[in-house]
Order: C-alpha cells, then sequence, then structure tokens
RNA sequence: GCGGGGGUCGCCUAGCCUGGUAGGGCGUGGGAUUGCUAAUCCCAUGUCCGCAAGGACCCGUGGGUUCAAAUCCCACUCCCCGCGCCA
C-alpha cells in the first residue's frame, strides 16, 4: 500500500513499477477513485460542521429553556442529508481502499527489468561443486533406499505433495532448526514461534488478497488461514503500534510450520520434498528505520551465506528480476543451492527487502520521541532455513559410494550421528 | 462453555448512572521565568481533507435509538477474575 499522496503525485512511478512487474492495473480508475472520495471527505466535513454548530445551540437553547424545535427541525435535515452522503463517502472510501491493497510494491532502482526469471542475474558463487566417482542419485532415490520419507502413505492419508519424514530424517529435520536457532541467537535475534493460523486482515497486511487463492490455506467456518511462513505472523505481530526508535533494528528469528497450496505448480517438482505443501521453516524478520533497510538486506544475505557456508552446501545468489519478484516486494535475492541429483542450483532461500509496504497496510510505525510524528518503517525478511529443501540439497551432496548421507560437520552434534 | 468485571488521544486515569465541544496526570519536545545538579508556569504532543486559513474524525469493533451518543440499547471481539472442561 502507499501513501495516496505519492500515487496522486507521481503517477508515472506506479506505472513504470507495473510496467518492469508486467502487471495488469487500472491505475487511471484509482485515480479517480481518489479524487472522488477526496470531494466526499470535504463536503460531508462541512454538513459536519454545520450539524455540530446546530447542536452546540440546540444545548444552549435548552439550557436557557428556550424554544428549540425550529432548530431542531433544521438539525433533522442536515442530519438525514449528512446520512446519505456518509454512505455514499464510505463506499467511495473502501473502493479506494480496496483497489489500492491490490496495487503492488515499488520496484528497487538496482533490480533488473524483465519478464521472468530468465532476466534474474547471478550476484555470486560460493562452493565447489563436488564430483563423484559413482552413480548420482537424486533424493527421492536416497531417501526411498534408506528409508527416510513415506511419499505413498502420505498421498493415502493427506494426498499428494505431503510426506512422512521417518528416521534419520527427521532429527535431520529438528536439528537443522535447532543448528538455525542457535546460530541466530548468537548474533542477537529474538527468537519467536508464532500462531500457526492468522486472521484475514493480519493476512492481509502481510500479503497481496488476491495472492491468497494459490497459496493460502483457509479455515473453514473460521476467520483464520494457516500461515505460509512465520513472516505473515511477524509481519502483523506489531500491527496499530507505534515502536520505541531506540529498539530499532528488531531481529527476529521466527519458527514455525509453513502451509502452502502449491496450486498452479502442477507437473513441476512432483515427486520427493522439494515443493511440498507443509514444512518447518527457520525466519530472519527484521523491522528496521528506512534508512537502514538498505544496508539491513544485505546483512540479511550475508548471514545467510555464512549459514550455509558452515553447513559446507554450495550455492549461487540471483537478485531476481521485476517479473519474478514477489508483488510485496522492492528488491529480492534468492539463494540457490547446488542439488547434485538434479545437477543444477536450486532455490532454497529468498530475501527481500518489502520497505514501508507493509507496514503501512498493518500501520506499524516508529519514532524517537514521544512528540514525534511517527512514521512507518521498514520490513524485510529471508529464509535462513526451509527444512525440507535444505535437507535434499544435504542429501543430494552428501550422498556417499555405499548408498548413504554424511551430514556435515556442524550438525553432526544435534543428529546425534556422522551418517545417515 | 457459564458467571462477574473491564477496553478512553504513547502510558495512567476522569467522564458513563442523569446524552449536549473528551478533562487531568506522566512521559517527551519547545518556550518563559528564576542564581544554582532543580523548581514553577505556558504551548505542543492520534487520524483524515486542505497550499493555507480552517475543518472533520477519534472513547475495542459493528449496528440501533435520538435533533444530538464515550455516555442509552443490541451484537461481536479482546483482556482480567471465578467456575467447568481439557493435552
Amino acid at each position: 500500500m502507499f501513501d495516496p499522496k505519492l500515487i496522486r503525485d507521481n503517477p508515472d512511478k506506479i506505472r513504470n513499477m507495473l510496467e518492469a512487474r508486467d502487471v495488469d492495473f487500472p491505475l487511471d480508475e484509482l485515480i479517480k477513485l481518489d479524487k472522488e472520495r477526496r470531494e466526499l471527505i470535504i463536503k460531508t466535513d462541512e454538513l459536519r460542521k454545520t450539524r455540530n454548530q446546530i447542536s452546540i445551540e440546540v444545548a444552549k437553547k435548552k439550557k436557557s429553556n428556550e424554544d428549540s424545535t425550529s432548530i431542531m427541525e433544521q438539525m433533522r435535515s442536515v442530519s438525514d442529508e449528512l446520512q446519505r452522503l456518509e454512505e455514499t463517502q464510505i463506499r467511495a472510501e473502501d473502493s479506494y481502499k480496496k483497489l489500492s491493497l491490490t496495487l503492488p510494491n515499488l520496484i528497487h532502482e538496482s533490480v533488473p527489468t524483465g519478464k521472468d526469471e530468465t532476466a534474474n542475474k547471478e550476484i555470486k558463487k560460493w562452493g565447489n561443486i563436488p564430483t563423484f566417482d559413482f552413480k548420482v542419485r537424486d533424493h527421492i532415490d536416497l531417501t526411498q533406499s534408506l528409508d527416510l520419507v513415506d511419499l505413498e502413505r502420505a498421498a493415502k492419508t493427506a494426498g499428494a505433495r505431503f510426506y512422512y519424514l521417518k528416521n534419520q530424517l527427521v532429527r535431520l529435520n529438528q536439528s537443522l532448526i535447532q543448528f538455525a536457532l542457535d546460530f541466530l541467537s548468537e548474533k542477537n535475534y529474538t527468537p519467536i514461534q508464532t500462531p500457526y493460523m492468522i486472521n484475514k486482515s493480519s493476512m492481509e497486511g502481510a500479503i497481496i488478497a488476491h495472492d491468497f487463492e494459490d497459496v493460502i490455506y483457509k479455515v473453514e467456518g473460521e476467520d483464520l488461514y494457516l500461515i505460509g511462513t512465520s513472516e505473515h505472523a511477524v509481519a502483523s505481530m506489531h500491527s496499530d503500534e507505534i515502536i520505541e526508535g531506540k529498539i530499532l533494528p528488531l531481529r527476529y528469528a521466527g519458527v514455525s510450520p509453513c502451509f502452502r497450496k502449491e496450486a498452479g505448480a502442477h507437473g513441476r517438482d512432483q515427486k520427493g520434498i522439494f515443493r511440498v505443501h507443509q514444512f518447518e521453516k527457520v525466519e530472519q524478520f527484521v523491522f528496521s528505520r528506512p534508512e537502514e533497510s538498505w544496508s539491513e538486506h544485505e546483512k540479511m544475505l550475508l548471514t545467510v551465506e555464512e549459514f550455509y557456508q558452515k553447513i559446507g552446501l554450495p550455492y549461487r545468489v540471483m537478485l531476481l528480476s521485476s517479473g519474478d519478484m514477489g508483488k510485496v516486494s522492492a528488491k529480492t535475492y534468492d539463494l540457490e543451492a547446488w542439488m547434485a541429483g538434479q545437477n543444477n542450483y536450486r532455490e532454497i532461500i529468498s530475501c527481500s527487502n518489502c520497505l514501508d509496504f507493509q507496514a503501512r497496510r498493518l500501520k506499524i510505525r516508529f519514532r524517537d520521541k514521544t512528540n514525534e510524528q511517527p512514521q512507518y518503517l521498514h520490513t524485510l525478511n529471508s529464509t535462513l532455513v526451509a527444512t525440507t529443501r535444505t535437507m535434499v540439497a544435504i542429501l543430494e551432496n552428501f550422498q556417499t559410494k555405499d548408498g548413504h548421507i554424511s551430514i556435515p560437520k556442524v550438525l553432526q552434534k544435534y543428529v546425534g550421528a556422522s551418517t545417515i
């Protein structure tokens, strides 16, 4: 969501963004609605002014026992008219708000313009791609032969894209969470385990409403939605708050399961645990001062890199193009880990600066002095570890000739074993 | 789930019974005055419209009654206390 003034004064800025994102949006209609809405505000305000004035008169006359029937008659007609006008004004306000909530975020100048992922830019690369003197297997194969995942029975009980984790993979999953929490705690992040369901207004604050359908599960008969990531719950956590400036940046390590419909992903990554409806994730979420958000963004990426260097997973960092980026983000880095079984880099991390986009929707502001005008802060989010995908990378890259997995050194103490 | 109490402009609080411009304190900022690590006083301190002057809105949310609602009525919601149920 934007400051209405920005849309009014710089429509070209918005227009350029829409073009870069390749999004169809009735901007002229929004501008028209804004004008209507403001005109109606002026009219109703004036009417309220007269009503307030008359009301004072009535009170005076009543006090001095004067006759007030005629003035009350006047008041009645003003009130009637006001009620009619208010209705149209509220309707205008609603349609403006509804439409403006579907407008995507602005784009940072460093973001490459392009329709899709082909325009993404590789920023850096780390690690050596492992070589094997035996036939490399993919994670599906490995998890079957080592009895680590049961997909067939999950399909029976829940459906496609669900899984039962088994044996040491359960431990590896927990170990990644634990390691990630330890890692972020050392960097003074506040660990936070969120509600797994949040209400509609919170969800709308974090993401754009019509993106719900393909991504978010709704709980039937309740005003509740399963979170797609702890980001949704952490972002809305401070909604309607004015935060003391001195405690910024606020860095949270969100832990939660994530639930995703994955509608529209038919045929892609059909098997295995790479693309699933449910997984655990440790997330970095930062509330920052506007002037610090870009440096925070870089810092978050470096934190992610350090984490994967410790595990020892080769990766590359991609800067997403305008068309490939999420609608609430102004700039996104993806970290793609090498996956030996697929002979390719695959996305495991997404690191975004949302500027004041979510903060405006959720009314999250800050100020340094209590008499200062509060201003919107910036929100940033980045995966640290989404367990299933990182496990796929570990399984495939750390496989051994005898068909087992050697566990990365930093994780061994958590798993309690050196091989699976 | 039942019964009781509560939600007021950053924080605390008055006002609600008996409808008529939401008052005070704290904190913070600015100013005034005064010889002293301070006190006292004044102003400012939510949102929206407006270039401004100014105005409107704001008492958990949404309805209703009324010329007029923080105040009366209804519904919902959240918090606190007690009881019940429960991993």
